[in-house]
DNA sequence: TTTATATATTAGAATATTATAATATCCTTA
DNA sequence: TAAGGATATTATAATATTCTAATATATAAA
C-alpha cells in the first residue's frame, strides 16, 4: 500500500481526536444546527466553535447552509457518523472490560 | 453526554492519526508479526516502531507473545479493523468524489 | 560469564494541534 | 449608509505528538 495512502487515512482521522468536534458531531446527528446553537450548546467561544467547524467542513464531515447572517450545518456524510459509533462501542467495550478486571481484582 | 466520554473517546481515536500505526495494523492483518519484521517492513527505526507498538498495547488493539526474544504482535481487538476499513472507505469516496469534481471542471 | 541480538524506554528537538484574543467580513435593519 | 448581530479568519501562547539518539533490559549463544 503506498505511503501516501497512509498520510491521508491518517489525515482523515483527524477529525476525530478533539472533543468537541466529536460533540458537534453528535449535536448534529439530531438535525441542523447554527453555529451560535452550538457555541453554546458546547459552552465554547464563537470563534472555536467555528475553527472547529472549518476543520469538519474541509474533511466533508459537515455542510453549511445558509439562511441570512446565519450559517446552519448539517452532517453531509453518514458514513462518517457509522466509524464514529463504532469507535464509541470499542471504547464502552474497553471500559466495561476494565470494570470487570477491577471487580475481579476486588474479590481477593 | 458527559464531557469525559467526548475525551475518552477522542483518546482512543488517536489510533489512527498516525499513518505508521496505520500502516502496522495493516501489516498485521495477515497475523503475527515480530517487532523486527516490522521495522523493516515500515522502513522504520526499531525504537519508533516499539513506541508506536506500545501506543497500539496500551490502547488494546494489539497483543503480544514473547518467544525467547522475540516479541510478536497480532491484533487484538477486530472492532478496530472495522473501523479502521470504514474510515478508509470514507477516504477513498471523498478522492473519488474530488476526481469527478476535477474531470468535469476539466471538460468546461 | 562475556558477547550478541531483540526489544523497550527515556530525553530532547522539531513539528502539529488547540484555545484565546483580536479583528475582519457579511448580512440585516433602522 | 450606519449600526448591530452572526460568523469567519488570523496571530499567538500553551500543549501534545512524533521522531532520533542514546541507553536499558532481557534472552541466547559462545
Amino acid at each position: 500500500m503506498d505511503q501516501k495512502v497512509y498520510e491521508m487515512h491518517a489525515e482523515i482521522c483527524k477529525i476525530f481526536t478533539s472533543p468537541k468536534r466529536l460533540e458537534i458531531i453528535d449535536n448534529l446527528r439530531e438535525g441542523e444546527r447554527s453555529v451560535s446553537q452550538l457555541s453554546e450548546s458546547l459552552k465554547t467561544s464563537q470563534s472555536n466553535v467555528s475553527q472547529h467547524l472549518a476543520i469538519l467542513r474541509e474533511k466533508g464531515v459537515i455542510a453549511p447552509r445558509k439562511e441570512g447572517s446565519t450559517t446552519y450545518y448539517r452532517i453531509a456524510n453518514p458514513k462518517i457518523l457509522d466509524a464514529c459509533r463504532l469507535m464509541r462501542e470499542v471504547l464502552f467495550e474497553r471500559l466495561e472490560k476494565d470494570r470487570k478486571i477491577a471487580e475481579s481484582a476486588a474479590k481477593r
